[in-house]
DNA sequence: ACCTGAACACCGTTCAAGT
DNA sequence: ACCTGAACACCGTTCAAGT
């Protein structure tokens, strides 16, 4: 049982969650392919069997990204689901899974957004946007049948509401997290009244 | 009058200018300071003198691009003052500014919010972020002032506006440019009149 | 099937020296 | 004050060869 065995066994997914730590520590800036393959004690060329080249890992860890986002969102469904909650408090809870992936993944969110993935692999990524505003528009949906939400294109709706809620993730970086919760029922409480005065 | 003077004269705007091109063109991954050295016909050592590294180069890029930006919102406030419209209609200015902005500068607006800048730097972009902000807490307070907007604390609304903005302008990457207006408009009629029925 | 080692072309950064 | 040229350490990627 040698230090270092010749076949690493579980290269791939050890890049993968090496990378997603380097990431999150050291900023997008630190990701070398070849330091990965240090940290795992292989040759510089190995991870060239597992990921065509660089871009193809960031490809890999913003896909990733997005299925623990969209995992996050459906337990908050099902949570609401439990729950005999109004829509404003479904689309809170909504809200606060988002946020809270972005506040805790900051830099994954940033590269799960960034447009410089590969053509096909951009398809798929904003595939996994139009699941997670699928999530949204349920959301919507059900609050319109409940007659809390007002009338009109659901996915026009939908897509307002995660505008907001992506803005907003985007601009609480590194808050203090009470502050940011507070913000957010502000913000989910403006949009369920509207600005206008009634 | 040689081709190549010793002294390039403007050498500093001249890489600031060549880096945005080549950003908007060809994505960050494709700016290299040594190219940008080549393409204005320097040597690869000449950008030192400007810039202390790369990172400096591209918080150059980012505080370049807010200017650049809050400039296009105060012409959007100017715009609103002449005319005498409502606050839908103020905002919705504001909003298309904003998104014109980062439909035509996508790359840049991603850099401009990127993560991953000194913390001197990232300072000043904050304030700038803040600055933009006060635009349109302006707007607010003048409906609020006028009655067309809901009491209380503004701040709290110019913020919910800015995020919805800009997670709006997130999403709205290559789209066509008038689905992406008709779709805006949706968007702050939305905001104004809230999710909720009346 | 998976990995190594050498090789290649390209970076960013530094620094003495040039003009 | 501004730029050059050489040098250094580091990349990503490829590919014959090893196990």
């Amino acid at each position: 049982m040698p230090d270092r065995p010749y076949h690493h066994g579980d290269l791939r997914s050890t890049l993968l969650s090496s990378a997603e730590r380097t990431l999150a520590q050291r900023g997008p800036g630190a990701l070398s392919l070849r330091e990965l393959a240090r940290e795992a004690g292989v040759s510089h060329a190995a991870p060239g069997r597992h990921f065509k080249d660089k871009q193809a890992l960031l490809d890999a860890l913003a896909l990733n990204g997005f299925r623990r986002l969209q995992a996050s969102l459906e337990r908050a469904r099902a949570e609401q689901d439990h729950a005999g909650s109004d829509t404003g408090d479904y689309l809170l809870g909504l809200a606060r899974a988002y946020v809270g992936f972005a506040m805790s993944n900051a830099a994954l969110l940033e590269l799960m957004y960034a447009r410089k993935h590969d053509s096909d692999v951009s398809d798929q990524l904003a595939a996994a946007v139009g699941d997670m505003i699928a999530i949204v528009l349920d959301a919507i949906s059900e609050g319109q049948r409940a007659g809390e939400i007002i009338e009109g294109d659901p996915t026009a709706i939908a897509f307002t509401v995660t505008s907001t809620l992506h803005g907003f993730a985007s601009f609480s970086g590194d808050e203090n997290t009470e502050d940011v919760d507070e913000s957010l029922r502000n913000v989910v409480r403006l949009l369920m009244t509207g600005l206008s005065p009634r």
